[in-house]
RNA sequence: GCCCCAGUAGCCCAAUGGCAGAGGCAGGAGACUUAAAAUCUUCACAGUGUGGGUUCGAGUCCCACCUGGGGCACCA
């Protein structure tokens, strides 16, 4: 069994011994494969699966530990519980690596992979093996295209030339949730923008549901994820204004839709102004101001996403020659074309109000711009300080407005431009369209063929999966703005399979975020070959009872597995519209307050941790260090006093003298007591995700354990049995190797993770006598031994017949007695 | 600028509105030992970032501010 390790002295604990021991006894109970038959209740914990960069690293190694917590308590309750394994395993990296070393990205991709499941099985987690997946393998890619094709016959998958977040080093796009300060999430390049027609899914048109749908996830989802989602979704309420563009020359009169959330300061608008890149900028300038547009638009586009966004950045614009007319007073506004407008937030259009919009008001006075205020809020005029004034108000200079608080002139304007014909409330969003094109080799093919004839069309289901070519390695996958799939000929030039004309693939592949999109609902059913699941399935073990993953996902994967949930429910796959009902985000592991990283050299490597504490020390350290959603320090925590617990644990085993299944009642009734209560308050700290209590309260319990064989009851009492076997079954979420084999110390046939969480007695919970506190104005004046039946009034009087209180009140007269039996008593003078 | 979260002992952290301390790290002392390690026992240390408020009673609830961390950011 240990072919290594020398036998161990008796009595000495060595995790390498302990966990040579157990890894294979383990594998053949196979003790975490869910029985699947509806005999239990169903539950299903899962982490986010990992990307395949090596091998397993601190931050696994807490985001697992805690996960693990989840899945072997509901497993001690009896649940039948899921918690599978896979792999994210198309990605940038891989390509990298294949290019650098001459090499196919599944060499290195797959050999990673099998790493890091030998450290996952080193590791202990309770995982279902059988039902392992990686994105990569075919049978998984065939349904993300499958699902691709159910997206692209909705409508909810479509092209379109646009301006594009562009990485110039990985020669790539990206979306604009992988643009960090304008910044390439992966390399950190500066983005910049290129124009290209790429696939996008319409996220939006989920806007207001995934707005929605957050609500019953309030108090199980970290509040900062939800906060995070809400403003990246950004919605906001407000009008659509058109003005009339007057013509000009041979450019006729136009109109123009604008979006504002302040109709109200209507009146106040000095100016219009047009995104300086958007298609309406070109549309509208006059032949005169033509040439300076273009020059500016030249010079914009220049600029990076840092330099763009700054702001400290002075404002600039161009004249277009052109004036919108106000519908509300008819006033002629002249038309600028700036770049601080965005070109795809609201129609790209604005109407500036410089008294009341800082960012107009710098503009108008730069360019010299009047500035009239409409809304007093008692400061001084904008156009005086430099400063817009945005709180509430009441209106001015606006016509039938004036008089008005700022949110009923809100609701009149509205009504104005309404009766007009001019304008309507509306709701805008934040949030664009995903983009999910990328020119890499290492993902998901794009599943349509692109026919001269008949346009985009869809690879047949039947003919899925569209294979990634295999002969395409190193130099082959170097970026060059186009996809390295174009290069591979044979396998672009294909029939287009409705007109059997020659027509070419898309040789796009797709962001690794749709892989990710749906892989929660393949574990339901992960060897499904004729859907990409289940549906009865999938129903029957999601939504994911518990998600645990990094908060770097809090908007991405977080978000687009929401849309695509709520796409699979419309299109009647799945019977719920959330994935993931509760949501725990573990903290970062530190060291010395900093990310671990390889420029600053204080990285800390797992192996070499667990090689010298062990795998239960290593996991209960990250999971006693903190709350989970707290950062851990490396340089704040201690290991080695870890393993010096769990040896402590570990050696209540051979102190206990009694035989298993001894009946505990007739054991040391005060052990028994904390037993009980460790017991109970575990229960209740695991359901809260209180993890690092728990440890707290089972260090508790081995104390009194050690105590009690020491100096109380002795090794043989029943109680002291009981207080290890207790000690075993809560250690085995968190130290399974330690608690296992103190199990089988204590007689027991593996596996201690199959025990059962032991009952409660709760008649062991409630103590004869309690100390009561007996306060004089909030302030402890004495302590009273008291029986924990006590009557409110029985309490009331023999609190106040103590010397300490009497001398304390010195004769004042008592206003009040607040009465807490059997705990508290206070006592209020007048 | 806007939005979230957190400030409790030298450090990491506990505390259904009711005695500020459960647990650990680091530290001191003792027992065992020829000695050390290991083990066991034991001790000390803060009044909860600041200022107000609510309450019989506030670390806990409310308001403002300070500090730190995180997110978004020319989003009309």
């Amino acid at each position: 069994m240990n072919p290594t390790a020398e036998e161990p002295e008796a009595g000495t604990y060595s995790f390498a011994d302990i966990e040579a021991k157990w890894l294979p006894v383990w594998e053949q109970l196979d003790t975490f494969k869910p029985v699947d038959d509806g005999s239990r209740e169903r539950r299903y914990v899962l982490d986010m699966f990992p990307y395949p960069s090596g091998d397993l690293h601190m931050g696994h190694a807490e985001a697992f530990a805690m996960g693990d917590v989840v899945a072997r308590y509901w497993r001690q309750l009896g649940y039948d519980v899921l918690h599978p394994i896979g792999w994210d395993s198309f990605g940038l990296p891989a390509e990298n690596a294949a290019i650098k070393h001459n090499a196919h990205p599944s060499e290195w991709t797959y050999a990673n992979i099998d790493t890091q499941a030998a450290s996952f099985k080193r590791y202990a987690i309770s995982a279902d093996w059988s039902r392992r997946l990686q994105t990569s393998d075919p049978e998984y890619y065939r349904w993300t295209q499958w699902l691709f094709l159910r997206f692209f016959e909705k409508g909810l998958a479509y092209r379109k030339d646009h301006p594009v977040n562009w990485c110039p080093k990985d020669q790539t796009v990206l979306a604009n949730e992988q643009v960090v300060n304008g910044a390439c999430e992966r390399c950190g390049s500066p983005v910049t923008k290129k124009s290209l027609n790429q696939w996008y899914f319409r996220i939006t048109d989920y806007a207001d549901r995934l707005l929605e749908d957050m609500e019953p996830l309030a108090g199980h989802w970290p509040e900062r994820v939800l906060a995070m989602q809400r403003n990246w979704i950004g919605r906001s309420e407000g009008a659509h204004v058109t003005f009339a563009i007057e013509a000009d020359g041979d450019l006729p009169r136009t109109d123009v839709t604008v979006f504002t959330t302040r109709p109200d300061t209507l009146h106040g608008a000095t100016f219009f102004v047009v995104a300086a890149d958007a298609e309406l900028a070109t549309e509208l300038v006059t032949s005169e101001h033509a040439s300076a547009l273009a020059e500016y638009r030249e010079s914009v586009n220049t600029l990076s996403d840092i330099e763009r966004q700054s702001t400290e950045r002075e404002k600039t614009g161009v004249f277009t020659g052109r004036y919108a007319v106000n519908p509300l007073n008819g006033e002629k506004l002249p038309v600028w074309a700036a770049d601080y407008v965005l070109a795809d937030y609201g129609t790209g259009a604005i109407i500036a109000v410089p008294a009341h919009d800082q960012r107009d008001l710098d503009f108008a006075r730069a360019f010299d711009l009047p500035v009239r205020m409409v809304v007093d809020t008692g400061e001084d005029d904008p156009a005086a300080t430099g400063k817009a004034t945005t709180g509430e108000g009441t209106l001015v200079n606006s016509g039938e407005l004036d008089g008005l608080p700022k949110e009923a002139a809100i609701q009149r304007a509205i009504e104005l431009v309404a009766a007009q014909g001019t304008g309507e409330r509306t709701v805008n969003y934040r949030l664009r369209d995903w983009l999910l094109s990328r020119q890499r080799f290492w993902g998901t093919p794009i599943p349509i063929i692109h026919c001269a004839a008949c346009g985009e069309v869809p690879v047949p289901d039947e003919q899925l999966p569209v294979r990634l070519p295999s002969d395409l390695r190193g130099e082959d996958l170097a970026p060059k703005g186009t996809s390295p799939l174009a290069a591979a000929t044979d396998w672009v030039n294909v029939r287009c399979p409705q007109c059997s004309g020659p027509a070419k693939r898309d040789t796009d592949t797709m962001d690794t975020f749709v892989d990710s999109s749906w892989y929660y609902l393949r574990f339901a059913d992960p060897q499904s070959e004729d859907a990409p699941f289940d549906s009865a399935k999938v129903n029957e073990w999601l939504p994911v009872g518990q998600y645990v993953g990094g908060v770097e996902h809090a908007i991405l994967h977080l978000l687009y597995s929401r849309f695509f949930t709520k796409v699979l429910f419309d299109l009647g796959l799945v019977n719920f519209t959330e994935p993931f009902s509760a949501l725990l985000n573990q903290g970062q592991v530190l060291n010395g307050g900093k990310a671990m990283s390889k420029s600053l050299g204080n990285g800390v490597n797992l192996g070499e941790q667990l090689d010298r504490y062990g795998v239960d020390a290593i996991r209960l350290t990250m999971v006693f260090a903190s709350p989970p959603e707290d950062d851990v320090d490396w340089a704040d925590v201690s290991p080695s006093g870890s393993a010096k617990f769990l040896a402590r644990a570990w050696r209540l085993g051979a102190d206990v003298t009694s035989e298993p299944g001894v009946d505990a009642a007739s054991g040391d009734r005060a052990l028994r007591s904390v037993t009980h209560r460790t017991l109970a308050d575990a229960a209740d700290l695991v359901r809260n995700n209180k993890f690092n209590v728990v440890i707290a309260k089972v260090m508790e319990l081995v104390n009194a354990t050690r105590k009690a064989i020491d100096s109380g009851a002795g090794g043989a009492d029943p109680a002291v049995r009981e207080a290890a076997e207790v000690t075993a079954v809560i250690l085995s979420l968190f130290a399974p190797y330690t608690a296992e084999d103190l199990w089988e110390r204590l007689g027991h046939p593996a596996s201690v993770a199959a025990a059962g969480w032991p009952a409660v007695d709760e008649s062991l919970l409630v103590q004869d006598t309690v100390t009561a506190i007996v306060q004089v104005q909030g302030k402890v004046r004495d302590r009273l031994e008291v029986p924990a039946d006590i009557t409110e009034d029985a309490l009331r009087e023999l609190a106040l017949g103590t010397a300490q209180v009497q001398r304390t009140l010195a004769g004042r007269d008592i206003r009040t007695v607040i009465v807490r039996a059997p705990k508290l008593v206070n006592i209020v003078p007048a």
